[in-house]
RNA sequence: GCCCCCAUCGUCUAGAGGACUAGGACUCAGGCCUUUCAAGCCUGCAACAGGGGUUCGAAUCCCCUUGGGGGUACCA
């Protein structure tokens, strides 16, 4: 039976399979989720694909996929069975047709003969007078002799529901209160399509129905429909369960619903797929983290809660209703923090797709990879995303002479001139020559002391040995790098950039 | 057009009549630290949409306006 109070709740998450999953639909999935587990309940996926044309069978997989990597998993659903078994609409059509059948003949709904090409009409001739446009309910006050006709003629039909003509209907929203809407408003909506499927409208409430489901966290742009489903279950004789409208998620732009597709704004791109997160290296706490504070908050002082926390303090009155546009910096922040908190071991597994994938080397090789031990480390602190690693260290896994030099100001150290820089780079490879062990303790203790012996400021010394080995100006610090590069390389690309800077030493003094 | 929902810094939010000189976080700006870049620490900028009520007292309650959003399919 439902139960408003605190008890174990049932409630499910119901997407149509109809394309890739976004953040919106893992959001409400996650609200679910947290309940679910927070009364100690049952999370159901269910699978409503009653739409046959716009059935999309990659979608299954990108649901499944998109939940699982947040972590959310489901009690029943199509996978794993359950007591209210099959979990996938088109599976359950005879149920619907059976339970229209039943609305029909109490007199709560009706056959309608209308064909797509009359409907189609008579919106455009609503529209033209500036009216409303709605069904006419043309087939609703059919005599018999009209309807045997109809049937003997083997018309094309659908069932519709009966609205009330007079009247309010009243309706709770948990987060809302109740809400009042004229029975005049409202449409005489389709149930059961000429197809023999249903509609939204019949499936969803024989399904919460028959799965028991307590609570319904949905969407906001079912709140325009939730009179008729209450009118719907008020037919069949049940009792409605908790209605929660989520707020919807805005546009990064803040106009407007968010859509699967990807948004530029001002010059920059969001991300609206949950696969698409998956593959720029969010990590799946942090994308958790994230979400569970966008529409609820965990605690205005406390950015940075685990699953458990969240499960634990949870609940469902709190949710704002205001609808909310995705703080996308926030999530890239706390994206670098959950990297930072892995530890290193953590981290390298974490990358290995993303850096054989980017760099061009096998996971295998990479996984055995002494200079991946060194750099991992000092990259934590610099990367907010996994697919941002390999520009870090990128330059490790070149030859010497395919590191290319921009500019040879890339090799200037601050306040030198070329041929002092020069002076540099040989200072620092006599010094590389001979310092043991190899290690980045050893050798910063050797480049620092060569640099007060040299009289030249740290950075200045520095500066152009980074350059030399990296080909960048950015890169991570230097003692760690040249360590794992090693003796031989670090020395090969130093004697390559003194070359370069001395066939460029016009270029770079003039 | 009609119906419904919503309204606190740029963004995510705290706030359920007096504790608000409106708090936190992200972003941004400045500073410290520093081998580049980060990270870290400190400081700063920045909001109750407007107008009426109710009340001794309103960000909080009511009404109107405005703005935003959703719906208006044999889609969900």
């Amino acid at each position: 039976m439902i139960d408003n109070g605190d008890g174990p709740a049932r409630v499910r998450f119901a997407p149509s399979p109809t394309g890739h999953l976004h953040l919106g639909g893992l959001r409400t999935a996650l609200f679910d989720w947290l309940w679910a587990r927070k009364t100690e309940g049952q999370f159901i996926l269910r699978i409503e694909d009653t739409d046959r044309r716009r059935f999309d069978p990659e979608s299954m997989d990108s649901l499944v996929n998109g939940l699982r990597w947040l972590g959310l998993d489901w009690d029943e659903g199509p996978d794993v069975g359950g007591p209210c078994a099959p979990y996938v609409q088109s599976e359950r059509q005879q149920i619907y047709g059976v339970k229209a059948q039943a609305l029909v003949d109490k007199g709560a709904a009706y056959r309608c003969y209308c064909t797509p090409e009359r409907l189609a009409e008579m919106r455009e001739a609503q529209r033209r007078a500036g009216k409303r446009t709605g069904y006419d309910r043309h087939c609703r006050n059919l005599s018999d002799e009209e309807r045997r006709q109809y049937e003997a003629e083997g018309a094309a039909s659908v069932i519709r529901f009966a609205v009330p003509l007079e009247g309010v209907t009243v309706f709770k929203d948990l987060l809302r209160g109740d809400i009042e809407v004229e029975n005049r408003q409202l449409q005489d909506e389709i149930l059961l399509k000429a197809d023999g499927m249903p509609t939204y409208h019949l499936a969803a409430m024989v399904d919460d129905r028959l799965m028991e489901i307590t609570h319904v966290l949905r969407g906001e742009e079912w709140l325009a429909t939730a009179p008729i489903h209450k009118l719907i279950v008020d037919a069949f004789g049940w009792e409605m369960p908790v209605l929660v409208h989520l707020p919807v998620i805005l546009d990064p732009s803040g106009k407007g619903k968010m859509s699967k597709r990807k948004k530029m704004v001002a010059g920059k791109e969001f991300l609206a797929l949950v696969h698409e997160f998956q593959e720029c290296g969010y990590l799946p706490d942090a994308m958790f983290n994230f979400l569970t504070n966008v529409g609820w908050n965990f605690d205005p002082d406390q950015e940075v809660f685990s699953r458990e926390e969240a499960i634990e303090r949870f609940s469902l009155e709190e949710i704002n209703p205001s609808a909310a546009a995705l703080p996308y910096e926030k999530l890239d922040w706390l994206n670098g923090l959950y990297i930072r908190e892995l530890t290193p071991a953590a981290l390298k597994s974490a990358l290995l797709p993303f850096l054989s994938r980017q760099l061009g080397v096998a996971e295998s090789e990479l996984r055995s990879d002494g200079k991946l031990e060194i750099l991992i480390p000092v990259i934590q602190e610099r990367i907010k995303r996994l697919d941002e690693a390999a520009d870090w260290i990128d330059w490790a896994y070149q030859e010497a002479d395919t590191i290319e030099y921009a500019s040879p100001k890339l090799l200037i150290g601050r306040k030198l001139d070329a041929a002092q820089s020069v002076d540099m780079l040989r200072s620092g490879a006599e010094l590389l020559a001979e310092v043991e062990p190899f290690s980045a303790e050893a050798i910063q203790v050797a480049f620092r002391e060569k640099a007060e012996e040299l009289g030249v400021k740290a950075g200045s010394f520095f500066g152009p040995v980074r350059g030399a080995i990296s080909g960048k100006k950015v890169s991570p610090p230097l003692f760690e790098s040249i360590e794992a590069l090693g003796r031989e390389e670090t020395l090969e690309r130093l004697a390559h950039a003194v070359a370069f800077l001395e066939e460029h030493m016009e270029m770079a003094s003039g």
